[in-house]
RNA sequence: GGACGGUUAGCUCAGUUGGUUAGAGCAUCUGCUUUACACGCAGAGGGCCGCAGGUUCGAGUCCUGCACUGUCCACCA
């Protein structure tokens, strides 16, 4: 074994040794039939590029949840996956393209041409990141892997659809939705940054003759209102309520304003009314939905400038142009009435960065408060329900989020769910399976009959096929031995941020589609962030590449930093010492491993034998009536086995409750502190241990799932020709006892007494243990004094080990030549009298202290103060030998 | 505006139903060539657990208020 730990010489051998085995497939496992299933599937990454520290981490805490379920015996199965991401990998891709020179790719490619350059360009990012989700030690069974765009996949998607469709579900519906003029697309509620700016607050009036003065940051969408809505008891108003007035404010068409009354508005803010312009916000189309009589005028188009219906003054400016021009006519008028700087939240497009335009079009749904046929309830209601009464009132049919907080998070949203835009305008994706002709509107996967037919352009929100991933990666809609086996899911882990896109939209289909929850564990991690706190990015350039992270340090350092010293749901940081520390426990378990398999032979009886022959006669011993008693294990082999049974038990127990840092601080602290420390040291001097291989063994297994490379290799080093990755969980084959811990620490303490003593007289570790030269000597020999004691319930081994420590610290003191040591600190005390003696001869001197420089005399209280500081601290040192 | 976090050693963070003297890693300082490991060994220093109240025999932990900070949500035109 080398005496370091090198991940490069074995990190990719392990890997494809694993590989090999087969044991990634839950089915190869020994005994599968026998084994309960268990699964997980992997949050499948987007393929836009490379995975970041994020998914390091993600990918760490899933392969420890299931190397864990695959050592308690489960037929453990995670399975990995892609996700084709259509906004984001046909943003990119357009991206790299503009950067290359190509202006309008859609416009230069056409819709073929650019579907297959972004194939091309998704096919390259999928197989680099599943060779970083290998690099990472992944144990995901890469026969099942799954794409959200390949075959098996689409089918889903498109049998969800047309179920939905058929149910009434889906339905097409004019709407005002958000609208992303960069991208040319629409973008989901959820999909949109909110940013603040700051902006202008205008308040006028649509006609000097107009009875009522209202507000808007955008006076320009006012060339397409059609009402004023006022609160139903705003006595200001009442009067005019159900009115209607002709303004002409330069419109293509004069304005028929109808004054409206709805309780959604506040009479406190501004002037209690507020013009409504159905096309271009969400809101006020909510009111004209109610008040269908108002009517609607769209004055701005797709490409973000104004339409024909804003008069020809308007047609074609950009909305700011528009702006300008329709403030700048408001002013001319005298209808201006008031200016205002605020700031403002506007919803940004995700994706695309620009602000989004409200824009009324025909888009597709999901309706989630409408009843689903046969089934009583709504999807909003199902979404509900998992998290708390569980699916269907079946408490077994529950989701548990951990931490527990984030059940409130999301039933709060839920409650403000509305209807879910699935169509986009965008081509990457699956096309929604619908064909028209003429007024005929027709389902279908494939071109219908007969002539004339065109599929609706648009694909469907990406989110649609990652809500069946639990479940379509197991085959459906086919009735699969898979979905049988491992649906619903056991577990399943992702960041507080798409908890509503993605678990949401999961708990929705599954419980649609399959009439059961899609997983039963919801575990949230925090995100990671730089060492400032600050969100990992592109544009501040403060990304780190994990497969860096692996090649300077290990994929097990890695794995292990991104886990430690996080709680669940909380954000945490990254940093390279923060790798380093783990790197060195890497080591460190490395050579504690090679020192159990290496000194095995070693025969180290000589040191023991002599040193304890110089100190303590075995007359000495029986005399004392100390450690007459015969045990097959010593004092120490008793403790580290209560130790390793108190961590057996505990590192399951946090694994259980999904406390993976817990867990590996603990199994750190226990090969380092207790393990290599105390134990190892001790079996230095007290050879002929049994249990140094087996606690190992112990630690190895805990460790597995946590660091698998390293527990592998030192595991083959061992000897196995057995994979340590389907070895069995410790079973626990010790017992923890308090009281020999309670003994240990009083040898423990004793120990360190010792080491006080030694450091106050300054002796050093030859001077009292001339043959052994190690501190833990020490406790070795202690423990050898007692002999082998069989510890009594009551307590007695303490009172041995009482007795012990005080003999010994008294031998200790014998051992000190006190003499000598006071002839040495005798000698000094004098010297350092007559030095002082010589100062201060010097500073009586009057012409001294007048005529030198003031410098100089400072210096030389200095040294008059320093020495009788170091005067003080030899007597009080001489005092203390006396004593 | 609403909701939810965070505030514990110089730094980064743990601390599970309230319970001995509040922990870890890093950093700092001291001493070690000690044949498993300097990616190491042995020690040391460093904490009004954000502030103010309350409940309790007992509070870092529970309750109330406040401050600072972060995240998410929201149709104040």
């Amino acid at each position: 074994m080398d005496k370091a730990y090198n991940p490069k010489n074995h990190e990719d051998e392990i890997y494809k040794q694993w590989e090999d085995s087969d044991y990634f497939n839950p089915d190869k496992l020994p005994d599968a039939d026998k084994r309960e299933p268990y699964s997980i599937m992997m949050p499948p990454p987007n393929v836009t590029g490379v995975l970041h520290l994020g998914h390091a981490l993600e990918n760490s805490i899933m392969d420890i949840e299931v190397r864990y379920q695959r050592m308690r015996g489960k037929r453990a199965l995670l399975i990995p996956g892609t996700d084709h991401a259509a906004v984001a990998t046909q943003a990119r891709v357009e991206k790299n393209l503009q950067a290359a020179g190509m202006v309008n790719p859609r416009a230069v490619l056409g819709r073929d041409g650019l579907v297959e350059k972004i194939r091309e360009y998704a096919e390259e990012s999928k197989s680099t990141i599943l060779n970083q989700i290998r690099k990472m030690g992944t144990s995901a069974d890469w026969s099942r892997l799954a794409y959200t765009f390949d075959e098996t996949r689409s089918r889903a998607v498109n049998e969800l659809f047309r179920r939905m469709y058929d149910d009434g579900l889906i339905y097409r519906g004019y709407r005002v939705v958000n609208w992303s003029v960069k991208g040319q697309s629409t973008c989901s509620d959820d999909e949109l940054v909110s940013v603040e700016r700051p902006a202008k607050l205008y308040t006028f009036k649509y006609a000097a003759d107009f009875p009522i003065t209202i507000s808007s940051t955008r006076p320009e969408t006012k060339l397409g209102d059609t009402a004023v809505a006022v609160h139903p008891q705003d006595s200001r108003y009442l009067e005019y309520i159900g009115q209607k007035f002709t303004v002409d404010v330069g419109a293509a068409q004069p304005l028929t304003i109808t004054i409206i009354a709805d309780a959604g508005v506040d009479p406190e803010f501004g002037t209690g009314a507020l013009g409504v312009t159905p096309a271009h916000s969400a809101i006020d189309f909510e009111m004209y939905q109610k008040n269908l009589e108002i009517g609607i005028i769209p004055v701005i188009g797709k490409d973000g400038r104004m339409l024909e219906t804003a008069g020809t003054a308007y047609a074609d400016l950009t909305v700011e142009e528009a702006r300008e021009k329709f403030v700048a006519w408001l002013r001319a008028e005298g209808l201006m009435i008031g200016e205002e700087e605020i700031t403002q939240n506007v919803g940004t497009s995700d994706r695309f960065g620009d602000v989004v335009e409200a824009l009324p079009m025909e888009q597709w749904f999901v309706a989630v408060n409408k009843e689903i046929p046969g089934r009583g309830k709504t999807l909003k209601q199902f979404m509900t329900e998992a998290v708390t009464t569980g699916h269907n009132g079946d408490p077994k049919q529950k989701v548990t989020i951990t931490p527990d907080r984030f059940a409130d998070i999301y039933a709060h949203w839920i409650e403000n769910l509305r209807d879910w835009c699935i169509s986009r305008q965008i081509w990457w994706g699956h096309r929604i399976p619908v064909w028209y002709r003429g007024k005929e509107m027709f389902y279908s996967e494939t071109m219908p009959e007969g002539e004339g037919w065109e599929q609706d352009p648009d694909t469907l929100d990406t989110w649609f096929s990652s809500a069946a991933w639990t479940f379509s990666t197991l085959g459906w809609p086919e009735k699969t031995k898979d979905l049988a086996d491992f649906h619903p899911s056991n577990w399943m882990q992702m960041g507080h941020e798409i908890l509503f896109f993605w678990m949401a939209r999961m708990i929705l289909m599954t419980t649609y589609a399959l009439d059961t929850i899609p997983f039963r564990d919801v575990y949230i991690h925090g995100i990671l962030r730089d060492k400032n706190g600050q969100k990992f990015s592109k544009s501040l350039g403060n990304g780190i590449d994990p497969l860096d992270v692996i090649a300077q340090y290990g994929t097990d350092a890695l794995r292990l930093s991104v886990i430690k010293g996080i709680a669940p749901g909380n954000d945490a940081r990254f940093y390279e010492e923060k790798v380093a520390d783990a790197r060195n426990f890497v080591n460190k378990l490395w050579n504690v491993a090679r020192f159990v398999l290496t000194s095995q032979q070693d025969d180290l009886t000589h040191l023991s034998g002599n040193s304890t022959a110089s100190i303590f006669s075995q007359s000495e011993m029986s005399e004392r009536g100390i450690g007459a008693k015969e045990s097959s294990y010593s004092i120490a082999d008793q403790w580290i086995q209560s130790r390793a049974a108190w961590i057996v038990q505990e590192v399951t127990q946090d694994l259980e409750k999904y406390q993976f840092s817990q867990a590996a601080e603990k199994i750190y602290a226990f090969l380092w502190h207790d393990f290599a420390d105390w134990y190892i040291e001790i079996t230095k001097f007290l050879p002929n241990q049994p249990l140094t291989r087996k606690i190992l063994e112990t630690i190895l297994k805990l460790a597995h799932p946590f660091i698998p490379f390293v527990t592998e290799q030192i595991w083959r080093e061992m000897g196995y020709t057995e994979l340590l990755m389907v070895a069995d969980w410790p079973q626990q084959q010790w017992k923890h006892d308090e009281t020999i811990e309670q003994q240990f620490s009083a040898i423990q303490d004793m120990v360190i007494q010792i080491r006080n003593l030694r450091a106050q007289y300054n002796i050093s570790y030859q001077k009292t243990f001339p043959m052994i030269g190690a501190a833990e000597g020490e406790a070795a020999m202690i423990i050898q004094r007692l002999g082998r004691v069989e510890i009594q319930p009551q307590g007695e081994g303490t009172m041995h080990i009482m007795n012990a420590q005080y003999n010994f610290i008294v031998n200790m003191a014998e051992l000190i030549d006190v003499e000598k040591e006071q002839q040495r600190l005798g000698t000094e005390i004098a010297d350092l009298e007559k030095y002082i003696a010589s100062i201060e001869k010097k500073l009586d001197n009057e012409q001294f202290v007048a005529n030198a420089p003031a410098a100089v005399v400072e210096q030389e209280r200095e040294k008059l103060a320093q020495a009788q500081q170091k005067l003080s601290a030899k007597q009080d040192e001489l005092r203390n030998i006396q004593v």
